[in-house]
DNA sequence: CCTTCCGTTAGGCTC
DNA sequence: GAGCCTAGCGGAAGG
């Protein structure tokens, strides 16, 4: 198939807002926020309906340049060699890949509308706390969930513990850093202030950073080990038994 | 092409390490460090010669599912659909594909050994600051780069002003935030502690962070700005120099 | 519109 | 191997 061809293929592809592969040897150059090279090399190029462009390598998770939806897409041919360029606005910047040789290119219109569900987001996570305290300790009690804090933010779960003491716990689904000890430490003195007595605190995360450790210790905030994992299996659980309710 | 030629192809092309698409009507379910499900709906299945795996649906930048490379891949037919897993170990993470159309698929050998260049990483705004001082201000001599700095970490560049007064000058490549304020202030102190004298802070970036301002301006942190784009110009002008000598 | 924070962050580098 | 930091981060949520 000449150039002229596969670049009138990829130009319908574009006007009917398909998805494109484009299969061959190619040069890829990027300027914008930083700029790149890419030698020639064999690599796939995917244009999406939306105007995302992706350069992948045949090794890699990552694409190896891209441009975000909204990039506007130009297709020619210049001395003998497909070119495709995406360009955006805001920021300015530019991907231009030059093809030497195709091997394939595809286009199709995907149909794709369903729903993408992800479990165990931090908010997964209050959930399974608020079904399971025992998670936190025996004997603790929520109270209140994204109960405001002054103007410092909101308070995950507020509760009382087994002897009457107020607990603020705070949730992280990643390993909590210094900053996350300071916002909890922010919410406990707000209660402090608002209701005159000082809560224990109580971070619930899969792990604290190293970095965190001196600063858990002497504010005296408690650790307690929760993971995405566990709570997305609580609330598995949880929903099991919902069917026979 | 029925359903066993083509899980025959796929297998074929994992077996000579190619880089195989399949496009078509699937379902996505991965389980792991968090979990998903995604319905039915047309998008791009793609698996790399090390493993890697994507899915990509026809709009955004990024993959709605996807395993690293080194992912073990299995492919089968089951019940008149075709199923491709791929597992990895560590963490223990399955993502699962399972298709009730193929519209397209795949296979080829590509060949890929060229080197990306990217200009203009933090790495670079140092070397292009070294190259030429007078982007931080008239006079600076630069004595060391990476200086430790205690326990506190690195110092970017380390120098004096026209004056003789020590000089620490923090780099980011994008706008200054209230933290590199903080480390900046950090590697000041252990200077201090060190060599009783105490040094200008220079942070030289894009920018600032609005929420950084007050603690740039309070603790007397001086800014440069020195954007990317302008370092890779200088040492793009550098290399053109190197050639003649 | 801007800022801030999260991610199955990934990937790189140091200890 | 584990911890820590950066990213052309992208994307979402909040102001």
């Amino acid at each position: 198939m000449d150039l002229n061809k596969i670049a009138e293929k990829i130009k319908a592809g574009l006007r009917a807002k398909e998805v494109i592969i484009v299969v061959g040897s190619m040069e890829v150059f990027y300027e914008g926020r930083a700029s790149s090279t890419l030698g020639a090399g064999e690599r796939l190029l995917i244009i999406k309906e939306d105007g995302s462009v992706l350069v992948h390598r045949p090794r890699g998770y990552e694409p190896v340049n891209w441009q975000p939806p909204d990039s506007k897409i130009e297709v020619g041919v210049d001395e003998g060699r497909l070119v495709v360029e995406a360009r955006r606005v805001r920021p300015r910047e530019v991907l231009k890949a030059v093809f030497t040789d195709v091997k394939a290119v595809l286009s199709f219109k995907l149909h794709d509308e369903a729903e993408f569900a992800m479990y165990a987001t931090e908010e997964d996570m209050k959930r399974a706390i608020l079904m399971e305290p025992t998670l936190i300790e025996d004997g603790f009690k929520p109270m209140e969930s994204e109960r405001r804090a002054g103007d410092s933010g909101f308070i995950d779960i507020f509760g009382v513990d087994r002897e009457g003491n107020l607990v603020v716990v705070e949730i992280k689904r990643r390993n909590a850093t210094s900053e996350d000890i300071r916002q909890l430490l922010r919410y406990v003195e707000s209660v402090e202030r608002e209701l005159g007595r000082r809560p224990r605190a109580i971070i619930a995360a899969p792990g604290v950073q190293r970095s965190a450790m001196r600063e858990l210790a002497s504010h005296r905030v408690e650790f307690r080990c929760v993971t995405p994992r566990r709570c997305a299996e609580i609330l598995k659980r949880g929903q099991g038994l919902e069917r026979f309710l």
